[in-house]
DNA sequence: AAAATAGTGTCTATGAGACACTATAGT
DNA sequence: ACTATAGTGTCTCATAGACACTATTTT
């Protein structure tokens, strides 16, 4: 193992452990959060990525991110992230994984706290027209699993067909992200963080079927929804489809869903 | 916020940022792990607990942890404490939550990387059995909560029924960790983790109303269990009972479902 | 009027809870 | 024989998929 020239002559003593792992004698790690950024759009599930123009892995597409400072919560971290790269506010975030793989950075030993953040497609578009002098792209992911099953992911180059090269693990933040998003759609109201704040249920239908991967029964699905209470009607139509306009709802927030963290910081 | 003064004048630029935040030019946090080993005993959901002999929170109850190596992965450092500390091998361990507040360990700044581990109450309990010279204590957990609702947890003295004091932010940690078991229960067999290699339906049964706090309907769960497939009859029966002796069963593993981290080291 | 999607009603399949019943080892 | 639990069969209820049908707006 790893550590065990670190490791005292007494392995079965707590207090000996805790000595020789004493935080000040031996080499710290450098602690960093990613963020993965996602959105539904064009029934496609996407997310934002930066092109290094830096080493290391330069050229390759990345998560945004940064280290953590020393007096730094971690959520703390993911919020400035999102509002400093992305100018976004009042979004959906959330701890995703730690990956701490030895070697996944080439600069030195660096443990990233990954983070997913929900944006609606529109805010997120924004971004990308407002800071066309930074090389951000909003890339469609293609999971190759079904379901939950986990594992990489490609994101996707504008042509659509082409996988982008990513730095570091980030195919793997990727699909943990995706993985952790299907799983909350399923029991917890996560998709209303991808859709503006009036909305039909056809497109939160389809905000389902592209996280899920799958075509969802129409009728089973408004059923649902309208049954679980999360969802209320606005009384207005959308306007402009060419055909008969769907009433728009509005999320009912049971009592603000949205955790962000907070712990001990603002 | 608490990084400001370490960002670059130029927010808005990447490199600048990545440059500010050069990980040697900046202090770095201690990096931890803590292990939650938790277990069904006498239909009572416990956790393993360690008596703090030394400051920080001296006399304190903790989860047994340890600052991971530099070099070293974060699964084989739990892996680590799992074997060390415990003398346990082949158990389910999986990562939980890190968590990062300034302030939680009074010493430094510690980041804490969270897991769970799954073991037979026979195996946990020789554990202490054999370590009587540690403060150990297989403590069972109250949890304050429904469902996935979350939030921390208490830990009971062997009265059974006063709270240990808890150091740092363990109490939360316990908390996450039975959040993760009763969210897992549900969808994945991991249930088997708890239980010898042969059990009875009834066994599992006790496991499940332990880790969700709540009785099981016997017929429906029969019949959910043997439906899915994931249990096979061993044709033995249990003896000793006063009884009629139930089947022994015992679990089909799929595709060794132990998924045990591992990215990018053995 | 035609096109296109919104929205509703009904049937069916599936899975869980409830309940009653039979089966069997130990005392 | 009695007790206590194992194990089975059947009914009911809730939910999702399938399908057919009606409703309404734009062109």
């Amino acid at each position: 193992m790893a550590a065990n020239r670190s490791k005292p002559s007494t392995p079965d003593s707590e207090q000996a452990f805790l000595a020789a792992y004493d935080a000040s004698r031996f080499p710290r790690p450098s602690v960093a959060v990613d963020l993965v950024l996602m959105t539904v759009e064009e029934g496609r599930l996407k997310a934002l990525l930066l092109r290094r123009a830096e080493h290391p892995a330069k050229g390759r597409w990345s998560l945004p991110g940064g280290f953590v400072g020393i007096d730094e919560p971690l959520d703390a971290a993911a919020d400035r992230i999102v509002h400093g790269k992305a100018g976004l506010s009042g979004v959906f975030v959330e701890q995703l994984y730690t990956f701490g793989s030895p070697g996944r950075d080439p600069r030195t030993r660096v443990i990233s706290v990954a983070h997913f953040a929900l944006v609606p497609a529109a805010k997120l578009r924004e971004v990308l027209t407002a800071r066309t002098a930074e090389p951000l792209a909003l890339a469609p992911i293609r999971v190759p699993w079904e379901g939950e099953e986990g594992g990489p992911v490609e994101a996707l180059g504008p042509g659509g067909d082409e996988p982008l090269a990513l730095a570091f693990d980030h195919a793997e933040m990727l699909g943990t992200a995706v993985k952790r998003l299907r799983g909350r759609l399923s029991y917890s109201p996560v998709g209303y963080e991808l859709l503006p704040g009036e909305f039909t249920l056809r497109a939160l239908q389809t905000i389902h079927e592209a996280v899920l991967s799958r075509k969802l029964n129409k009728d089973a699905f408004r059923r649902r929804i309208l049954a679980s209470g999360e969802v209320e009607p606005t009384g207005r139509l959308e306007g402009d489809v060419g055909h008969r306009p769907a009433e728009l709802y509005r999320y009912r927030r049971p009592q603000r869903p949205h955790r962000r963290g907070g712990r001990g910081t603002s």
